[in-house]
DNA sequence: GCTATTAGACCCC
DNA sequence: GGGGTCTAATAGC
């Protein structure tokens, strides 16, 4: 498996690639970096993080059920900077809020979909990648400086 | 197949 | 706000 790390405003991101394509994103990891970054991927990150770009699209390879990909594919409709709860994203796919969480969490590529809009009803939900990733991403595509700011 | 688990939602108190 | 109950997909058996 070929990787490397980038280092975003928010802390490092291991980008893995197989066959050139991106095939995973972890947040808060930091790899040993096999190869040398993807200028396509590292600029749209860039863009992305200095709240330029607000949307990534770059050669995936992503592997899941039928039903995850769904899912996945749904995340690219949620628009920029708003969020949208488990259970309208579960209505529009015609299935349950808790399907529609399992599916978010095996989410291999973060930010390329876009799995932090996605937030519970009267909470924040939950973020693979840790919940200070879901705030900070939030805070950036909302146009605020930093989370938790008051 | 069946059972347990889950990044939700709902209702009730 | 803290319990129960329903829910659909998944992982493990």
């Amino acid at each position: 498996m070929e990787s490397f790390c980038y280092e975003s405003v928010f802390g490092p991101i291991c980008v893995k690639l197989e066959e050139g394509r991106v095939c995973g994103i972890e947040l808060g990891e930091r790899c040993e970096g096999t190869v040398k970054p993807d200028q396509v991927v590292v600029k749209q990150l860039d863009e992305y993080f200095k709240g330029v770009r607000t949307r990534l699209d770059f050669p995936v390879k992503v592997s899941g059920t039928e039903f995850q990909l769904r899912v996945w594919q749904a995340l690219r409709d949620v628009p920029y900077g708003s969020t949208i709860s488990y259970g309208e994203l579960a209505k529009r796919l015609n299935t349950s809020p808790r399907a529609v969480g399992q599916a978010l969490k095996r989410n291999p590529l973060p930010l390329y979909f876009p799995c932090h809009r996605v937030v519970g009803k009267s909470s924040l939900g939950g973020f693979s990648g840790g919940l200070e990733w879901k705030k900070n991403l939030l805070a950036l595509e909302r146009g605020e400086r930093c989370a938790g700011d008051s």
